[in-house]
DNA sequence: CGCCAATTTGGTAGCGCTACCATCTCCTAC
DNA sequence: GTAGGAGATGGTAGCGCTACCAAATTGGCG
């Protein structure tokens, strides 16, 4: 006669608690739970009253052991700060909310190794979907995408090649519609001023390089770059850098809104007239870009519809439904202002 | 003879795999794991053998399940693009990174119901360790958090009552400080600007209002409040209505700096000198304030500090030291700068 | 009226791990 | 020489849930 070890789980009601009082299997508790028009909907609603007076809420451990699949979806962005991935994964929230769906976020701080840690790390959840920023993961964590017997979805870029899904656009052309922009509005002399310099920002650097080469106007002094994290402080910094070396700078194409927040506020303290003397152009159309003094001109992008388009693709996978269209391209528009406006 | 059943799990391996090919017991290598100092080293080194060639990453779910603990530290904030939040979460993240927890973040968007959902949620997972934005529970959520069975810190204010420990520092002085500052520097109508008027924002405002009426200068008509998302184009907006209703206005206290800045670029539009008709003070002292121009005095406020502190005080809690010291006031700082030197 | 299929319900056997207790060795103390 | 304790290792029995299969019930049809 072993005395009944204490429940380890500290006294919260359990499925079979839900079973005794509505008197039923624990089954078909489950079953009630997870696949309600399966049950009759007498036991259903006796079920249910059971369930609220117990206030019994599943264990999703016990769930995600039992059946092998966690309802999680993993999600790995390069920071958590940078208003850019802000927007994506709030879009992932909010489309996620009212679903059964936990998020695991993970912050790959940029690093490719940390990337495959993470991956590593959420692989062992057994994940329902993996939703991942970019498209130049190490072959290491390529592998761990291949292998991860989820859907998967690469995110802020388009690119030929996806692991399985991909929903963004493309960096190369956003860059060289800017740049393209400024040489029309008549900037020669334009710059490009970019920080953290991640393959995205690589690829705006080339797209504004295609186009100042189309017009015949590329030249690599005109090119300023660092791999320092992105702030406002160091687009000024860096904006005088690029002046001191070009002097004759009459434009620039910065690789982000912070960035071309900094360039204003320096040609502002330096009686520098834009968009007459100097044209400027953003990255990503901030809310404030609009509101700024002069307005600035910036590639907005969809980050927001962005993070509800790979959920929506992701969800559709799970459900059987994989959509036709692995690669969704959702563009951008060129906001034009008035710091391009001469 | 049932043949075997297929392994459901999808045949990673399992610790039992590890134990054997290292030729031990399957709980010596769960010990080995999670606490190596209680097994011989030779074990040790054999168990780590066997866990590198199979490529064993323990599965976190069974781990929960078993020790009716998971190994999840548990975030609650009413916002995620907000860069205050962003930056607490982003102190929070840095500091758990090498540890073995994982996080769980929701966003409540400002609703207190949301917040009980979340909670209850959860609380379903057994969290090592809960910290959620605020001190402004409901009752319901307030009673989640008191029978959660673990630490909870509850970050971004200090106030009397914490339902086990606090971080962060008083809104009140801080609105205070910043509205005393306005009054010194020789503004005498100074209004208060707030968006999205959550208790901090609320309690910001009493700090206005108390120094306002210290110094014998309050006017309700200088208060602009709404209950909208904050954002540089409301900021904008709203200093334009405020100074429609008291055209003698010289001075804005905003509720936070991006406000200010849209208060910022409103001047500049409009040709009000700063700050020599009108003084600007922010709040949290985003980056940016101190690169814009003018430059703008704003309440320092060390969000990624208090993300690291409660982590620290959530871990010791776990390990069984409890901090003496459960109300952590980690203050905040008056930046002066352009916008208020005249 | 019996047979088969469809529908609803339940029992059993794990999922992969750890709490708990038992065992075994080795060492110290008297 | 033996008792007692400390340290290392292992076995057993679940944690709470669901996959799988079996059983019971119902209904349609020849």
């Amino acid at each position: 006669m072993t005395k009944p070890r204490t429940r380890r789980g500290g006294g919260r009601p359990t499925i079979a608690d839900v079973a005794r009082k509505a008197g039923v299997g624990a089954i078909t508790v489950s079953r009630a739970l997870r696949e309600p028009e399966r049950v009759s909907e007498e036991l259903r609603r006796q079920i249910q009253a059971a369930v609220d007076e117990l206030g019994y809420v599943p264990d999703p451990n016990a769930r995600a052991l039992a059946s092998a699949r966690a309802e999680v979806f993993g999600v790995l962005v390069p920071s958590l700060t940078n208003n850019v991935f802000a927007e994506v994964v709030r879009g992932i929230y909010d489309s996620l909310s009212a679903s059964p769906f936990r998020i695991q976020l993970g912050n790959t701080h940029y690093s490719g190794l940390e990337e495959e840690r993470l991956l590593q790390l959420f692989g062992s959840q057994r994940p329902a979907a993996l939703i991942v920023a970019g498209i130049d993961q190490t072959p290491a964590s390529r592998k761990l995408l291949e292998s991860a017997g989820c859907p998967v979805v690469q995110v802020m870029e388009t690119g030929p090649d996806p692991v399985d899904m991909m929903v963004g656009f493309s960096h190369l052309d956003g860059g060289r519609a800017a740049t393209e922009h400024l040489i029309e509005a008549g900037y020669r002399r334009v710059g490009f001023i970019g920080a953290r310099m991640d393959p995205r920002s690589q690829r705006r650097l080339a797209g504004y390089r295609a186009a100042m080469e189309a017009a015949g106007l590329f030249d690599p002094r005109l090119v300023t770059t660092t791999p320092v994290l992105s702030s406002v402080s160091l687009g000024r910094e860096m904006f005088r850098d690029a002046l001191a070396k070009v002097p004759t700078l009459d434009g620039v194409f910065c690789n982000n809104d912070d960035i071309a927040l900094g360039v204003l506020f320096e040609c502002h303290r330096a009686s520098i007239a834009v968009p007459k003397t100097i044209g400027i152009v953003g990255f990503n159309d901030l809310d404030m870009m609009q509101v700024a003094f002069p307005s600035v001109t910036s590639i907005r992008t969809h980050r927001y519809e962005i993070g509800r388009r790979a959920v929506a693709m992701a969800l559709a996978a799970i459900a059987g439904k994989r959509p036709e269209q692995r690669i969704v391209d959702l563009g951008f528009e060129l906001k034009r202002r008035e710091s391009t406006a001469r």
